[in-house]
DNA sequence: TCACAAAATGTAATTAACTTTCACTTTGGT
DNA sequence: ACCAAAGTGAAAGTTAATTACATTTTGTGA
C-alpha cells in the first residue's frame, strides 16, 4: 500500500482544492494566486508569491509546511516535479467538445497517474508470490472475459513465449469446464477489474475448492478477491465511467509485465534459450526491405 | 513530431554525459555526483554539493550557468522538473539479480515515458483523419498477430460497444480473405509495432489495392506504414528487447483508446444510446454482494 | 456585548543560501 | 621558461528564507 520512490507525500495542488487540510483566509489567497498559474509559481522567491498574495512572507513559509513540505524551496521543488510528471491532472472526464489534442492529453494524465498508483497499491509481495507459484506448476490457464478477454489472451502470448504450458480462456463454457478439472499443480489466473463478474468469480470459487492455487488480476477487497490465494491489487487513479475502463487494461497489462519479468528473471538460463528459439522462427516472418 | 507542452530548453542530464558543452576538471567532479544520485541532489544546497564534489561554491554556480540555467537554484528546479518529466530514464534492461520492487519501477518507468512519447509522436491530426474514416464506414476490421492480436481483439471490443460493425482478425488465413473482399466503404486497421510482419503488410496491401480505406497503427516509415492512408505513428522511448514488446501493446492500446474517444464524442447523442443498452444488460452479470 | 483564549498574521531579527569580486593557481601554447 | 588564458577558491556582498516575538483577528461563553 506504500512504496513511494520519489517522496510524494500527496499531490498538492488537488490538496490545495480539496479541503484535505484546513486552509485560513490567507492561506487561500496564497491558493489562488498558485492555481492562477502554477507553472510560473515555480521560479517566484517567497517575497514575489507573498506580495503576489497581499500576505507576509512567513505566512507563504506556514503555508509550505501545512502542505507537508519542508519549506518554501522544498514546496516549489515538489511543486515543480507534480507538474512535470503529470500527477496534476484533475482530469475531468471529457468534454463534448474538447479538441482532439485535448483528449488526447487527458487519456496520456490518465494513464499515467494510474501507472504510477501501482507502485503504491500493489506489493512486490504478491507479485512474488504469483510469480513463485508459476514457477513450481503443471499448467498455467488465464480467465478473463469482456474487456479482460484481450488482457488474457495477451497474458497467453506473454507466457507463451516463455514456454510455459499456459491457455487463455475468454469463453463461458470453457472457462467451467477446465475450472472443474484442475488439480493443485494448475495454476489459474482470473482477470477481472470490478472483481464483480459473476462467471468469474464463480469459475475461481470452483478453482479453490478444487485445490488448485488461484491468482487474482483485480481489487483488494472485491468478490473474487476473496476466492483467490493471492490477489495482485489494480486499482486505477480515478474511477470516472470513462477513464477507468481505458486505464484498468493498461494497468492489468503492465502487472502482467511484472509478472512475467519476475517470472524471467528466477528461470534464469532455461528462459533464454526458449526465447531464442522463438526470435529465430519470427526472423521468417519479417520482411527486411 | 513536436507538441510540447512544458518548454523545455534541453536535457541537463544528456546535456552533462554528452560533450555538447565543455567541462573542466572540477565540472567532471560536478557532473559525478550528480550522476550518481540526480535525485537526491535536488535537494542539497549549493554548498552540500560544492563539498561532495571537493570543489568550491562558485564553480558549481558558474557549472550551473555553462548547462543554460539560471544558477544553482534555477539548475536545481529544470533537473527536478526533468526528472519526473520521465525524460530522464537511462531505464537500463533488467538485471538478473534486481528485486520485484525494482523491476516494478523500471517497468512503470518505461510505460510513463513511452506514454508521454505519444504526445510527440502521434499527431492529432492522424487521429482525427482515422476518426474521420471510421464514422462514414459500412463495417471496420482490426487486424493484428502475435503481440497484437489481442490489441486487435481489444480494439474490437471497444469499438463494439460503440454499436459499430467491427471484428477483428488474428487469424493469418481469415485475414487474407476479408481484405481481399473489401471495398471502399470497409475501413481496416492494420496493427503491427515493427510494420514489418510479411503477412500483415501484405493484407495491406491487398486492402489498399481494392480501394478500402487503409490505417495503420505502426511506427511511421515502415513498410506498413507505406501501405495505409492514415498511420497512427507509434514508437516506444527505447528500443530495447525487453521494454519494447512491454510498452508497445500498451502504447498502442492508448492509440486505440484515443481514436475510440475521438469518435466517440463525434458520434454524440446517437452513442449514449449504445452504451446505455450495454451496460444495463451488463449489469445481469455482476454480483453485488 | 464584553472578556478572553486561541488562532492567525505581520514586523523585525536572524540565519542560511546564493552570487560576485578579486587574487591566486593551473594549463597550454610559444 | 615564459606568458596569456582559463580555471579555481577565499572572502565579501547580496539576496532569500526562517524564526522569534508582538500584534491583530476570530470565535466562544458568560
Amino acid at each position: 500500500m506504500h512504496f513511494e520512490t520519489f517522496t510524494m507525500s500527496e499531490n498538492l495542488l488537488s490538496m490545495m482544492s480539496s479541503d484535505t487540510i484546513k486552509l485560513s483566509k490567507s492561506d487561500k489567497k496564497i491558493v489562488t494566486i498558485i492555481q492562477r498559474n502554477p507553472k510560473q509559481v515555480i521560479h517566484y522567491s517567497i517575497a514575489t508569491l507573498a506580495q503576489m498574495a497581499e500576505v507576509s512572507e512567513p505566512t507563504v513559509n506556514r503555508f509550505c509546511h501545512k502542505l507537508g513540505c519542508d519549506g518554501y524551496p522544498d514546496f516549489k521543488l515538489k511543486l515543480a516535479q507534480q507538474l512535470s510528471s503529470g500527477s496534476h491532472l484533475f482530469v475531468d472526464n471529457m468534454e463534448r467538445n474538447d479538441d482532439t489534442y485535448t483528449v488526447m492529453q487527458k487519456i496520456m494524465e490518465s494513464i499515467q497517474s494510474s501507472v504510477q498508483l501501482i507502485g503504491k497499491s500493489t506489493s512486490p509481495e504478491s507479485i512474488n508470490q504469483a510469480a513463485s507459484l508459476l514457477l513450481d506448476c503443471n499448467s498455467v490457464s488465464f480467465f478473463g472475459m469482456g474487456a479482460s478477454g484481450p488482457v488474457a489472451l495477451d497474458a497467453q502470448h506473454k507466457f507463451f513465449r516463455f514456454g510455459m504450458p499456459v491457455i487463455a480462456h475468454t469463453d463461458y463454457i470453457n472457462q467451467r469446464m477446465i475450472c472443474s478439472m484442475l488439480n493443485e499443480k494448475d495454476v489459474s489466473v482470473f482477470i477481472s477489474y470490478t472483481g464483480r463478474t459473476e462467471a468469474i468469480v464463480e469459475s475461481a470459487r470452483l478453482a479453490r475448492d478444487r485445490g488448485a492455487p488461484t491468482i487474482g488480476l483485480t481489487r483488494d477487497g472485491s468478490p473474487l478477491a476473496s476466492c483467490c490465494n493471492v490477489v495482485l491489487n489494480a486499482v486505477t487513479a480515478e474511477d470516472t465511467d470513462l477513464f477507468t475502463p481505458m486505464t484498468s487494461r493498461i494497468i492489468h497489462l503492465a502487472l502482467i509485465d511484472m509478472l512475467a519479468t519476475t517470472v524471467a528473471l528466477r528461470m534464469g538460463d532455461q528462459l533464454e534459450e526458449n526465447i531464442k528459439a522463438i526470435k529465430t522462427n519470427l526472423r521468417a516472418t519479417r520482411r527486411l526491405s
